[in-house]
DNA sequence: TTGCCATGCCTATAACTTCAAGGTATATGC
DNA sequence: GCATATACCTTGAAGTTATAGGCATGGCAA
């Protein structure tokens, strides 16, 4: 079961964080791979070929607006959740929630679990 | 994105409960997909086609021990952790934990997150 | 008897996501 | 000139879940 690609439990995570940071201010790509691993305390660290992708697919779907800005000849393309971006964010904390209760409540040993 | 295959936040949590439930009581694979919707309060439904794999590549890597049962005419295969399938599960938990830990962080509204 | 459903095992295909590696380009430091 | 950091992007591989089915037995009802 040595996973290499798909590891444990990371299935959407990737995808809630990009729209959680995004809510609070815009950023652009890069900034978003270090943000990640910097505010998760290391924890979580997604390489660009997973953040990009994400980026893309949300900004179609309207749950994010970008706009380009040039900083020291550089080209950068900053996103930030829009409201569609930020229902979704509340309709994913949701299933997170859901999920994490579920596991914890079987985790703990759920004796009968039945009534 | 709306997924049907690979839903959101379950990689990997059928195999966590699987090892989890076989530690307190050895189970047949019939009785696991009911056990895991019913421990969960409904939160959680996984197929027979999700289990069965996840039992025969646990076994073959020596997590689980299984011993064939005749029951009421029925041929029932019970299956059970060994120490390195607990030894597992307690892997998967601390990442499991390491990976919530992260994600509450920063839904939480991580600050600064620098230091 | 016949038919249907629940039990109980199993497999194959499709779909989705993450990961690793690479490609392009500019600014800076040596 | 050359290497590194920034900054965007794409491609291919790997792994997991979901859906749908197949096979077989027992119990129940018509």
């Amino acid at each position: 079961m040595a996973r290499k690609t798909n590891p444990e439990f990371m299935t959407g995570v990737p995808e809630l964080l990009v729209l959680r940071l995004l809510s609070d201010r815009e950023m652009y790509g890069y900034e978003l791979v270090q943000a990640i691993e910097t505010s998760t305390g290391e924890a979580i660290k997604v390489g660009e070929g997973v953040v990009y992708p994400i980026l893309h697919a949300l900004e179609a779907q309207g749950c994010l607006a970008s706009r380009r800005k040039a900083v020291e000849g550089r080209m950068r393309i900053y996103y930030s959740a829009t409201a569609a971006g930020k229902k979704r964010l509340g309709a994913l904390m949701t299933e997170w929630q859901r999920i994490t209760d579920a596991v914890a409540t079987v985790v703990r040993g759920s004796k009968h679990a039945k009534a």
